[in-house]
RNA sequence: GUGGGUAUAGUUCAGUGGCAGAACGCCAGACUGUGGCUCUGGAUGUCGUGGGUUCGACCCCCACUACCCACCCCA
């Protein structure tokens, strides 16, 4: 038997109703604070993810899916094709290649779409899986490094974690530096660690070597006394990005969003820079992260495009259903009327029916001729029906149709076209 | 990539070296144009795949695969 491949799944009613509640839920949001939509291609060149996520990550090195497309001429070689591992990239190259700077003000985007991950699949972790996302980018000029651009992405993720229902998460944030004073926040960060790796673990050794910062992100509990005492960030910022961080605060309080700082909060994406961010929410098994972002002040250039400083988020999609599932049940919409055709050629009479009540906006399923009463009462039941509409000989003769309410049992004779009033009035 | 667990009906799961099971769900009948409740009956299936041991393997052994959980990493 073919199955769905390692790490996708089919998404099924009645959980295919809950996707589309949040996808509502988050157009609804996104329109009042003045995003729209971009739908960037999920196969881009390898070469994007290469210079934008960075080459060294884990996500670019080891969990792509990228292949070399055939040549187009014998003498030449095939352009390597990856499918997005995340959406940020694609919508800065959108932008440069588009010249979207030439718009007026700040672009604000958002997106909801597949993104693939070579990964290990497990609780909250596929290799397709669905981010919503957003991104505002601009020219200085237009504000876009403004700490009221981060201060208002983040009150927005906050207010819709809340309109969703979504109880109990945690804003994690961070400044994780610029092209500037990172490189220096590294040196100070390797040189104390120099001497006190060898009494860390396995993790953190190798670490050292590839990529310091992740040590902060340690769980090992014997480690942290060590962790505590490393060099923060915080002390190594510019005068610039302090008080950018410190503004973005300001707001946060003053706006009553609730967050911590969070010293060791780091991000495995080589573009960000300053403002980090993540939500938490503790339902989720291991991979607690509902959403992360942060800005990512130079990706423009190092994309060849022009300074284009931005911010953005993406929410893992799936796992907000989840933790939404965990606060809350979800309603199916049920069938209002369950069409039940008795008897030879009563099913073009249903059909006709259905065609006019559809018409006004009812929402119809029909039977089968060929079905007993009672067969079609109980489908009609147990598919969530609330009403059966009796279509045989004697109410087409008559003009006047059995409605059936199917919780109370009670049964009228409804002109046919007083139907539609009769189950949308009660 | 590493470690642990699991794999039997549509679903959730029992089970024993000797005929394949339960509950729920599904289909049908009791009841020919009146559902839910009840009763009766039926189909549930390559017991994950491929090898091996054995008179005989769903059960024991080996390999593989998939899924779940964790590490790593991230959303």
């Amino acid at each position: 038997m073919i199955k769905a491949v390692r790490g996708t799944r089919d998404l099924l009613p009645p959980e295919t109703e809950t996707w589309n509640f949040v996808e509502a839920k988050v157009r609804e949001l996104f329109r009042v604070y003045n995003f729209q939509e971009i739908r960037t291609p999920i196969l881009e060149d390898l070469q994007l993810f290469q210079r934008s996520v960075g080459e060294e990550t884990d996500i670019v090195s080891k969990e792509m899916f990228a292949w070399e497309d055939r040549a187009r001429a014998q003498s030449e070689k095939g352009q390597w094709l990856a499918l997005r591992p995340e959406n940020t990239a694609g919508v800065v190259r959108a932008y440069i290649e588009h010249k979207l700077w030439e718009r007026p003000g700040l672009q604000r985007f958002y997106y909801i779409g597949p993104q693939f991950r070579r990964e290990r699949p497990q609780k909250g972790r596929y290799r397709q899986f669905f981010q919503i996302g957003a991104e505002v980018i601009g020219p200085s000029s237009a504000g876009s490094e403004s700490p009221a651009v981060d201060a208002e992405i983040l009150e927005m993720l906050a207010s819709l974690l809340d309109r969703l229902g979504i109880q109990g998460w945690t804003l994690q944030l961070n400044s994780v530096g610029n092209a500037s004073d990172r490189p220096k926040y590294f040196e100070a960060l390797r040189s104390a660690l120099k001497d006190v790796v060898v009494r860390m673990c396995a993790d953190c050794q190798r670490r050292y070597e590839t990529n310091p910062l992740r040590v902060l992100d340690c769980k090992v509990p014997e480690d942290q006394p060590i962790i505590e005492t490393l060099p923060r960030m915080a002390d190594y910022l510019d005068e610039n990005s302090r008080t950018h961080f410190a503004e973005v605060q300001k707001i946060l309080t003053t706006l009553g969003v609730p967050f911590v700082i969070n010293h060791r909060l780091v991000r495995g994406l080589d573009y960000y820079t300053r403002t980090a961010f993540e939500f938490t929410h503790g339902a989720l098994g291991a991979q607690n992260a509902i959403l992360g972002g942060g800005r990512y002040d130079g990706l423009s250039e190092s994309l060849g495009g022009p300074p284009a400083p931005g911010i953005g988020f993406a929410i893992g999609e799936d796992r907000l259903v989840m933790s939404l599932q965990e606060s809350a049940g979800s309603a199916a919409t049920p069938t209002d009327i369950y069409i039940a055709p008795l008897g030879a050629g009563m099913n073009v009479h249903a059909a006709l029916l259905a065609r006019e009540l559809r018409r006004q906006g009812v929402i119809v399923t029909a039977g089968d001729e060929g079905f007993r009463l009672k067969k079609s009462l109980e489908t009609a039941s147990k598919t969530g029906a609330r009403w059966a509409l009796i279509v045989g000989e004697n109410e087409v003769q008559s003009g006047k149709f059995a409605l059936k309410n199917l919780a109370t049992g009670e049964q009228t004779e409804v002109d046919r076209d007083q139907i539609a009033a009769a189950v949308q009035t009660r």
